[in-house]
Formats: C-alpha cells, structure tokens, sequence
DNA sequence: TATGAAAAATACTCTAT
DNA sequence: ATAGAGTATTTTTCATA
C-alpha cells in the first residue's frame, strides 16, 4: 500500500492550483489548466480515491488566536518500548498545545512541534505536560523565530521533455 | 500587528469544524453550529479579514506523489548573518524537497523537513542542496518514522464556564 | 448583528463522442 | 477520457427585524 500513483500534467497542474487555493471553483481550475469543468471534477474525485488528496484543511494564524508563541520540543522517551510509547503519543497529541509529533531517528526520539500564548505558557507546558511524566528521560526546547512554507509538493524528477 | 481576536463560541464552533473538513458547506456549518447559512458565511469571512484563516490548503499524501521519505535537517550556517542568511533561506524555501522551513533558538539555527522518494534521493539531497554550500556548516540528518498531526488549533484557556 | 428568501454561481450527473 | 447540457446544491446578496 501507499504505493506511488501516475499523475499527468494535468493532474500535476489541478494539483499545484488547488495546493494554492483549496477552494478554487472548478471553472476556475478548468480555464487555467485547459480543460473541461466536468474533466476537472472527475479528475480531482479520482485523486480522492486514489488517496493523494487525504483531505481539505484551514490555515489558521496561531497568533491570531493567542497561540503566538511556537516551539520544538525534543523529547527523549526512556525505556523506548512499545507500551510506553503507544500512550506517550496518544497523550501528546491530545494536549491543545500540541500541532505536531513527528517520530523520528537518532537519539531524541520525538520531536513535538506546540503553540502556546506566551513563555510563561510554555515553562508550564514543558514541565506538566512532558517532564514531570516518568516516561520521558529529556527535553530540549528549542522556540521558533520564524517559519516558512514551502512550494507545493509535487512528485521528484519531473518529466522531462526532450 | 498580529493581535490576538476575540472569539466567541460561534467563531470557535466554525472554526472546529472547519478545521476538520475545510469543504463543509455553510448549510450544514448552520445546522450543526445552530446558525443561519447566511450567519456563517459572514462569520467566516469576518476570520478571514481578520487574519485568523489564512487559506484553504490541500493535504496531500507524499507517499502516494513518490515522497515516502521524509526527513528533517538540522543546518548550523555560518557565519549566521542576514546577508547570507536571507538568500539561504530563499534557496532551501525553492528546492522541490523543501517542505518547511523553521528558524530556530540554539545552536542549529534552522530545521528542514524534506519529502524524498528515497535514500539516495536523500543523500543527494543533503550533499548538494546543503553541505555543498559555503555559509552551511554543518547538517544533521533525522529520519521521520512517522508523523501525526494533532487536535484543532484553537485559542488557550477556553472560558471555564462555572 | 442575525435572519430568511431571492438571485447568482457552482457542483454534480448523465449521455454522447 | 473528455466535453457539454441539464439538474440539484450551494453560495452570496439584500431587505428586514
């Protein structure tokens, strides 16, 4: 499963204009890439099922909401086994802090990505939400400055045509 | 700039679900918020104008584009001045692997996370894209295992109602 | 500021090529 | 697989409370 699909450039192009803008209308799609409305419909329901297109999320300004301090938390759960980990995870991504778990390798086994209001909010995060747990052996807090989104993602090595 | 809005239960509500399925319809927003269609409509478009909601994105599957690999690069640059920085950031922001860029606090000032299609993909990426360059000295490179993404974004403390 | 109904635009279905 | 016409929904506007 999960194995790669065969898209076209006019796959590729709904792609890149709806990464952009989510909720452009399939005219508007169908003008910019060349096709029919009804060919752009069939084509984006079929990357639906094809599992490329997993779903259609708003982006919010953390800041905006009071979150607007954000941060990485590497966390290093010890003993790393199974039944630690699976509950570990699960309360992590439970906390209303929390945007993101990613687990990863090399010796900091999780990396938390959060937002929280304030460095005050984020002292009281780190100790009651991670290092008081017996589960977690270390944590490095490391805040974000800034953060970029990048391009698109498309597939790697794009045809080239001689 | 960047103030943090007051929200009341309505925009939360919108918010909520929005944040689950970006397409629901304002008809059904109306019915499970308890509100008139036309009523939600405005709401939202009130978030939107006050910079809450950001945009609409696609959430894509990188396996299934041929990305299985992901990846996330710590790069220590030096020295960490904005000449060098600024076209640094620029460069790792245009590369097709790039998904965000993060600015750090602590002695590795920025964190990649790429999608590749593969080791190779990776080992080349790393060699060329980033030890290859003067300003970068030095990258460390963590593999992501798996990744989950969290809860709804939402403001702290939610009104505790006594 | 919220509403409900009218108007405009869009999504979606279906048939033919 | 694509397009075009037709139907059902939805979005959006607007007068009113």
């Amino acid at each position: 499963m999960a194995d790669s699909v065969v898209l076209d450039p006019v796959d590729l192009h709904l792609l890149r204009l709806l990464q952009n803008d989510a909720r452009t209308t399939y005219r508007d799609l169908a003008d910019q890439v060349g096709v029919a409305p009804s060919t752009c419909l069939d084509r984006v329901t079929r990357l639906r099922r094809a599992g490329v297109i997993l779903g259609h999320r708003l982006e919010l300004d953390p800041a905006r909401l009071g979150r607007g301090l954000q941060a990485l938390l590497s966390v290093q759960v010890r003993p790393h086994r199974r039944e630690l980990v699976g509950p570990f995870v699960e309360r992590i991504r439970a906390l209303p802090e929390s945007r993101t778990v990613f687990h990863l390798t090399g010796p900091d086994d999780y990396l938390v990505h959060v937002a929280v209001a304030d460095m005050a909010d984020l002292q009281r995060l780190v100790l009651d939400g991670f290092t008081s747990r017996p589960e977690v052996a270390r944590v490095e807090t490391r805040l974000i400055f800034q953060q970029w989104d990048c391009g698109p993602l498309l597939p790697p090595s794009p045809p080239a045509t001689p």
